[in-house]
DNA sequence: CATTAACCGAGACGGTACGTCTCGTCTTAAA
DNA sequence: TTTAAGACGAGACGTACCGTCTCGGTTAATG
């Protein structure tokens, strides 16, 4: 007996659907900084309150859209050995940099507004971290990372370089820019 | 020959100072976010035009604030031994991290508008990673780091980890985190 | 016949009641601008298109409730002279104008909203004008006045005062001045 | 001496024009109910917070509107005799009942917001009065009113009938009414 | 007695206008 | 020519109501 449907017209899954495709589209044609809650609720043929009634600033409505772009869990590669799981992992971050403008203008609005930070770190950041966690701590249990070292630090190596190029923009973040960051961890853990 | 001056009104330096130390107040108080030309000029005591004949934005304004605070040149440690250069180094950076709210506010900006991001970059960013890379460069001369490493890689691993924890705020950026983020590039570059 | 009802639910007049007793007492208490629907709904405990199944807007709904407060047929007065059937009809009428701020915020929807404004005439406007023309018709017929003055015009002088007053509030709405404004019609028709 | 100029900026007559202009255009075009800040702003070419800098709301707009229209003194007219005086006044008062919406759409909004109720009776209402009081006080003065008669119920008497078929709109407000009005008013003072 | 049609509450929806905020520019008189 | 002052055009913000719609549930007359 599953019904207990509150009362009162349902929300709207095609209001839903459309206001995150509707900035998904603004995010990539025009910037994280030109989009505007206005231009989404036209965009997606919405009430800009109905907008509001769900979300509480266009970062939020923005995160939401990149969570649910990349909703499929992301995979923990799990091959065995610490090389080739870092080499996996780097690979499959690198190649969701396509949402570059999308995580920059979401960056931008954590730095700028305390409340949103908090949703980004938990929702976001947080969790990729324990992606990479998980594969350190299998590391560590093998004996393949020096007792001593501070996995935390490790993830903060990996996603330090990542982040900084990604919002520095002076370094290309491809393949090889993953092979030399999953060696040079390597060298450092031995 | 005296007459080298030119016609009209001279610049006001007590405008200069005043729009500056406005600038700091406003931050240190009330965060970059809440940062207004409008604010700035009224604290300074000063008309809005007399910032916008100087600075194209409040992001330029307090650019030149962050450098004229800091604007004893960053000093390059040379120990002569690489751990004693980078110790040196990062202890040194880290003792500025008071300055917090104004990087992350212009970072915040920079990942906005490409135009200041090109200034933050060229004034601030690349400025600080040549004190890194000299101290670098000095350790490859004398053999302490093996040569198939490449210098840009491991000045984006120290700048990394320093932003990434500068942003995200989720572990400390003291002493004891210098010495173990210098521990593990040493461990790297063997 | 009984049968004639229709199938269906009927409609509840509990929530008649209860719309029209929640709708003055908003307007006792914030007055006619701070009316809403969503206001009135709330307060009734009843759902907004309850409300619009049977009124068109809220003016609608807060002449409905005016109607029904003065249900009760204005009562004619026939004292056999016009000086007073005149006093006893002002009296009447003044004593209703606890009524001032419905009666005013009726009149501001009906200066705004056309099709309102043919309502607000029709079932309350002109069956006020109708009471007093009766008592003129009357005293016409008794040769009280002058047969070269058109009714209609005395009493657009009696509403005409009334409302002036009502709207204007500069001056009182008491059993003085309705004493004053008789003598002075009572002067005109002689 | 002349020169108390205060510094900045002077307000721009131009922009003040532009805005009556606008308003008193829109309000011909499609009527007070429809009148907008927005659209205000947009017709006159004008940002909306220029509007919110010199006035308060549309109403307090469309005020300044109407008496910067009819801002040549309404003149008192003396031609030596109440009746003349009456007529003649009733004549020029009918004459500029083209602005029945803007009198119309002030007065609704002068019965929904309590301070703007009080700004239109000192600046429009009153002074209207004003008018008819300086002809009445002449006939007191020349006997031509019984003295146990109270102007201001006269004045009552004059604009309640002009404002209830102003607002009502039941029955003309031409030369012919004005001279029934008239001979009405006379007929009482005797 | 089951069906069925109109009602009920709740509350989300698309939409309009509001009044505020900040931006970067423009226009003065004084220095 | 620069300064302080401050008005200006522009445009996004978040809020308040509007009148409509869509649910599950209720209430009688009808079949």
């Amino acid at each position: 007996m599953t019904g207990d449907r509150r009362p009162g017209r349902p929300r709207s899954e095609a209001a839903r659907q459309a206001i995150l495709a509707a900035t998904m589209s603004e995010l990539r044609e025009r910037g994280y900084a030109a989009l505007t809650v206005d231009g989404i609720a036209a965009r997606a043929g919405v009430g800009k309150q109905t907008i509001y009634r769900w979300w509480s600033s266009k970062a939020d409505v923005a995160l939401t859209a990149l969570l649910d772009l990349s909703e499929t869990t992301i995979a923990v590669p799990d091959e065995g050995s610490l090389p080739a799981d870092l080499m996996g992992f780097l690979a499959e971050t690198f190649r969701q940099r396509g949402q570059r403008p999308v995580l920059v203008g979401l960056m931008a609005q954590a730095l700028l507004d305390p409340v949103f930070a908090a949703a980004f770190r938990e929702n976001f950041l947080f969790r990729r971290r324990a992606v990479l966690r998980e594969i350190l701590d299998r590391a560590v249990v093998r004996g393949e990372i020096a007792p001593d070292l501070d996995p935390e630090l490790l993830i903060d190596v990996v996603y330090g370089v990542l982040w900084y190029r990604l919002l520095v923009d002076h370094a290309p973040l491809d393949d090889e820019a993953g092979r030399r960051l999953a060696d040079l961890v390597l060298r450092a853990v031995r």
